[in-house]
DNA sequence: CTCAGTTTGTTCTCACGTTCACAAACTCCT
DNA sequence: AGGAGTTTGTGAACGTGAGAACAAACTGAG
């Protein structure tokens, strides 16, 4: 049914006109549209999953969270995969998503770390069904060595480099301690791992040609703190600006308690 | 009274004029801004700790994984808190930023959904050492009711409103499964919570006022997918993908790294 | 076939975020 | 004291992203 055969010639400068190639829209999609991708995606195959076939981009965006300018020009990115008057075929527009994502077949992860979060990522199904398998998990305790966890055994990072090859693994899942992650990642790196999702909370640094894509749970705290806070002011509490004296943090407690939203 | 108890989507727009909200005139800082904040503040305690009193833009940015010059930037929102020629003093600067994004102290927050994530969450250190204080632990599952966690004992939801009026509590983190986080979200926000950090895969519909940040593991990784595959078919294919430079990704044994952002 | 209605794809404009470059301001040395 | 060397803070240029608006393209009825 899909054409599929889609040659992804990445045209580095423009085309040639008149020949048959189909529009290849291949080329340099934008950072922020790549991020909604994949809800875009999640919203397509909860239609789906409805049993819903057609859609509107303006329905789609709604379950996306976005607006329906901003999905149709993310999708018009992609191709021009929708039809005028009608909407979007809700299968077609997944597979071509899935398709571009890079998803339509499992990726092979290795989760270094299995601590409290390693252990919940391990067993978080979202990866596995939605294009990742997990393949090898690592952690530096040897009293954990052994264990099973959702059909895998924990394995010492002795055996990172030949796991990484064997499997053929280019993306890594960095749930250690904040002072491994720098060394976990090295080795990853030189093990030939070319994407890194960190959950420590430290900054990575690592060769050009690798990704790193950092989820950090307190700076997303964090921001929400500084809104809160924000809102808290805004709402005619007394201001409790600048106190110039360069304290240490510790020793502020009592004075800033705010919130309290009217009602 | 709550201002605005509509049930519109929570656009990131929250200026509505008319209203008697001031439109907050004074000290706008970027949204962009804010969420480097947390970097910065992260490695001016791990200067701190290191016994390092000053620093300059040059090396607080590299510490944080940005360039100098955005971080100056940044700096310059919150004032002028260093000396030219000198660069920062680190404790002070700490302060401001800490104050700037208020975790000078701590804020109650409620974990609703102890499964494997919500479990790893309160027992996750970086939480309470950075500004916040885990009150109340909630589950829908009876079984698990009483069972005692980090000091905590697991709730059910009939205790929801009680527990956040009690606490005071404004900042609200879903680590339930997908179909469960709006309801949660509907009675979170009716309780009083305005923050939220959604961890269910699922888009939030909130009342306007109220800020839901959301952080999704699987789309981390299908972003990281998306990336991996383009080198793959760069490299594969020979193809110069615009943008990005057919780099030799295998060529990692040596000691040349550079900064991963924004490749 | 033609016309009215619907929905996509695209263009244009504006706002935001990033980077550059340099004056201002500070320290240190002579 | 003065000049050389540093480093911050910021104005300006540049690139990216968001939203409005509209022409193109499709369906269906008469």
């Amino acid at each position: 049914m899909t054409p599929s055969r889609s040659t992804r010639n990445g045209t580095p400068h423009d085309d040639v006109p008149g020949t048959s190639t189909p529009k290849t829209p291949d080329r340099g999609i934008p950072e922020a549209t790549v991020a909604r991708l994949p809800v875009y995606l999640r919203a397509l195959i909860a239609l789906s999953e409805r049993g819903i076939d057609t859609c509107s981009s303006e329905g789609l965006a709604s379950a996306a969270g976005v607006n329906s300018a901003k999905l149709r020009k993310d999708l018009s990115y992609l191709g021009s995969y929708g039809t005028r008057g009608v909407g979007y075929d809700v299968e077609y527009l997944r597979y071509q998503i899935a398709r571009e994502i890079g998803v339509t077949q499992d990726w092979p992860v290795i989760i270094v770390g299995i601590g409290n979060l390693g252990h919940a990522l391990a067993r978080y199904s979202g990866f596995t069904s939605r294009g990742f398998r997990i393949v090898a998990l690592l952690d530096s305790d040897p009293a954990r060595h052994g264990e099973r966890l959702e059909g895998l055994e924990i394995r010492g990072y002795d055996e990172l480099e030949e796991l990484v090859a064997r499997h053929d693994i280019a993306i890594g899942v960095i749930a250690t301690p904040a002072d491994a992650a720098q060394l976990v990642c090295d080795r990853l790196v030189a093990a030939g791992v070319t994407s890194i999702l960190n959950f420590a909370p430290t900054v990575l640094t690592v060769p050009d040609g690798v990704d790193v894509r950092k989820v950090d749970l307190s700076i997303e705290l964090q921001i929400l703190a500084y809104h809160e806070q924000r809102k808290a002011l805004a709402l005619g509490d007394g201001v409790v600006v600048d106190g110039m004296e360069p304290v240490d943090v510790g020793s502020v407690g009592t004075d800033g308690r705010a919130k309290a939203v009217g009602a």
